[in-house]
This record gives structure tokens, C-alpha cells and sequence, in this order.
DNA sequence: CGCGACGTTGATTTGCCTCAACGATTGTGG
DNA sequence: CCACAATCGTTGAGGCAAATCAACGTCGCG
């Protein structure tokens, strides 16, 4: 199961024995069940996590209580709250299991052991947080340049796997826009 | 003047004489009068720019002819085409100057040998990545969730510098709205 | 001086939201 | 394993934030 966590980062490089027992030793095993938090708002992010099976989302609870989703994490995705585990400040995202999931956990502590010990992981981490800010930078542009119809088309495309298995409302939430208007966009393109 | 992009590094942790020529000479200075392109759409990103004054932006063009601005950068701040620049694959961006403007160019070439020369710098780019990862998914969901006067409301008061010193027809492409509906967001806000 | 870029203002339109009502599906305690 | 509640997705009527389109004054600059 863990071994998804090494091949994971030998898509970058290669690990010897000994750097593999050392990342595997710093992190740890945890299953979380449907609805439970990993994180959550006011705590301070102590970890990342890295998704062996299942899928978490983060997300933000805005003023009148509406949920607004972050990020869906299924497997070999890592998921944090990167604002509150890099500056160590309360979290303003709650993190949590949309299935019963298996995670490695990453404590922050831990982690910057782990870039001492073994720069190798440091150089992982520093590549995955490019991919992932790449990603996220793509997003925010076409949440300003394109329609919610289209969005909803590229997503489909581009994570057929997360459309698949995440109920409707919270693929509108990703979307930023309401369930019932994601309810209209499908009936639409029903007929197409 | 290049002194500003050693303090930067410095204020994550001090450099000896040699990590500091060794950064230096693997990056030049350029020059950019306003206007000028620094990436072209269509272009593959080929370097990274620290800024030593003047302003940046990098910005995506819709179908439409829309533009639509991923980021400003102003002194001490990092620009670059994440997207093309990691994949080396053709620029959905442009970036070019708003000001005549000093910058400190790295090729990536340069910053991935830079990378095997002096690790810091590895942790260094890890490190303000990191942080760039979470202030754009803190500005994603703040346009999710909050009415677009909110979010002038803040940018005016997290980047003051940005506000003053950039055309407003540019703060609205940043906001994600027409310039005419700033204007009267901001007619608006003076009454109050 | 004249021209083009910028900011403003007003009238109208539209993409998406709100609220409400209703079946269908899921989950859960007895 | 059923009965009932809760959650989910759908549909429709009406409303609002922001876009579109157009006209106009101002200013910086060649």
C-alpha cells in the first residue's frame, strides 16, 4: 500500500534502500472514515497527508455558511492546508473524508527532518509544489475567462475520476457555483 | 541593486561569500522598457525573473481578446509561466512590463544547476513556493466567496503599493471584472 | 494642438443565484 | 430487513450582481 508513496516519488528519481526506509519511517499510517476531519478551521495544520485510497477535500465555510471546495485529493494526491502549515497560523480550511480513506501522514515536523536527511525528498517537494501551483494557477484563470458550463466540460475531462465518484453538489461547490445551476448546465448538455 | 535579491534569500537563512557568487553568476540583469514582452504567448518559458524595480504582470488572453491578469510583481517579487516553464511546453501567458523595470533573470537551466551547486537554493525556491501556493488559493477562494467590492476592499489594503501605482483598468483585469464595474464599485465606495 | 488611452456614467441584458416544491436515493435505527 | 428520515438531484419562478454597449469628458503625450 505504502508502495504508492515510493513510486511516487521514483517517478522523479531514484530512491536507494535507505532513503526509502528513512521517508517511510517519518510518516505514518491513518484511516479516516466517511465525514471525518483530518483538519480543522481554527487548529493549526500540523501535517500533510499523502491519499493511499479513498478521497478528502478541503474546503472554506464562508460567512453565511455556504462550503466552498479547495481541492479533492483521491489517490496519490497530497493534501494540506499549505497557508496554515507554512506560516503555522489557525486554518481557515476544515479537511475531510468524502469516502472511508488510507493516508500517510506527513507531520511538518517530520517532513523538515526528512529534507535534512535526505535532500532528495526536498528537491519532491519542491517539484510537486510547482506541479500543484502550475495546476492551481490554471484554474484560477479559467474561473475568470470561461463560463461554468465550460468549466464543468474541462473537468469532466481533464478528472473523469473525481467527477465519477464525488456526489453533484460538491462538484458545483469545486465549481463555485450552485447545485441546482450544475443540475441545469447537465440537463442542458443532455441535449446536446 | 542585486543586494535586494540576496536579502530576499536571506530572510530564510544566511548565505556564505561562495553561495552568494555562486547565485549570482548564474543569473544577468536585463532591462525592460514598459510595454515590452518579457514571455510571448505560444513561446516556451525559458527563465524565471526576480523583479529589482519597476512591475510586472503576467496575464491570459481568452478567445474573446479578453485579458485576464494571473499576477502582478513588484520589487522582491519572483514572476514566471509556472505551467510552461516545469512542463516546457508552449505559454498560455504573456508577461510583459508595466513600468520600465530591473530585473534579475534565471534560466531554468541555470536555477536546476544552481539546485546541484548549493541545496539551499533548493530549499529557498521550495520555500517561497510554498508560499505562493497558498497566497493564490486563498485569492482563488476569496473570489468564490466574496462579492467583487470585498475583494478590491482587500486587495487595497494587502497590496497598497499594487493599487497606487497600476492602471485601474489593470486592477479590474486582476479582480476579475470589467473596469466599468470597478468604477462604480468605486463611485459607490466614496459615499460611504 | 490633436489623438488615443483612460475613467466615468447610464440603459439594458444576462449568467447565475435564491427560494420553494417535489421525486428519488441513501442511510439508519428498531 | 424494513420503515422512515435525511440527503440528493431536479425543475420552475423570480431576482440580483455584474456584463455589455454606448456616449462623453479628461488627460498625457507625440
Amino acid at each position: 500500500m505504502t508502495q504508492l508513496f515510493i513510486d511516487n516519488i521514483q517517478k522523479y528519481f531514484t530512491l536507494s534502500e535507505e532513503e526509502k526506509e528513512t521517508s517511510l519511517g517519518l510518516t505514518h499510517l491513518k484511516k479516516l472514515r466517511k465525514k471525518e476531519l483530518l483538519l480543522q478551521e481554527g487548529e493549526v495544520s500540523k501535517c500533510s497527508a499523502f491519499v493511499l485510497s479513498g478521497c478528502l477535500r478541503s474546503y472554506f465555510v464562508d460567512t453565511n455558511g455556504f462550503e466552498h471546495i479547495l481541492q479533492f485529493a483521491i489517490e496519490d494526491w497530497w493534501i494540506t492546508d499549505m497557508m496554515s502549515i507554512t506560516t503555522q497560523t489557525a486554518a481557515n480550511l476544515n479537511i475531510d473524508a468524502i469516502q472511508d480513506s488510507e493516508l500517510l501522514i506527513l507531520t511538518r515536523e517530520n517532513q523538515l527532518e526528512l529534507f535534512e536527511k535526505c535532500p532528495k525528498m526536498e528537491k519532491y517537494f519542491r517539484i510537486i509544489t510547482e506541479k500543484g501551483m502550475a495546476n492551481i494557477q490554471t484554474r484560477l484563470l479559467e474561473n475568470m475567462s470561461l463560463p461554468a458550463v465550460q468549466r464543468y466540460k474541462n473537468l469532466t475531462k481533464k478528472y473523469p475520476k473525481i467527477v465519477e465518484k464525488v456526489p453533484q453538489k460538491l462538484i458545483a461547490s469545486f465549481l463555485g457555483i450552485t447545485p441546482e445551476f450544475l443540475s441545469k448546465l447537465r440537463h442542458q448538455l443532455a441535449y446536446e
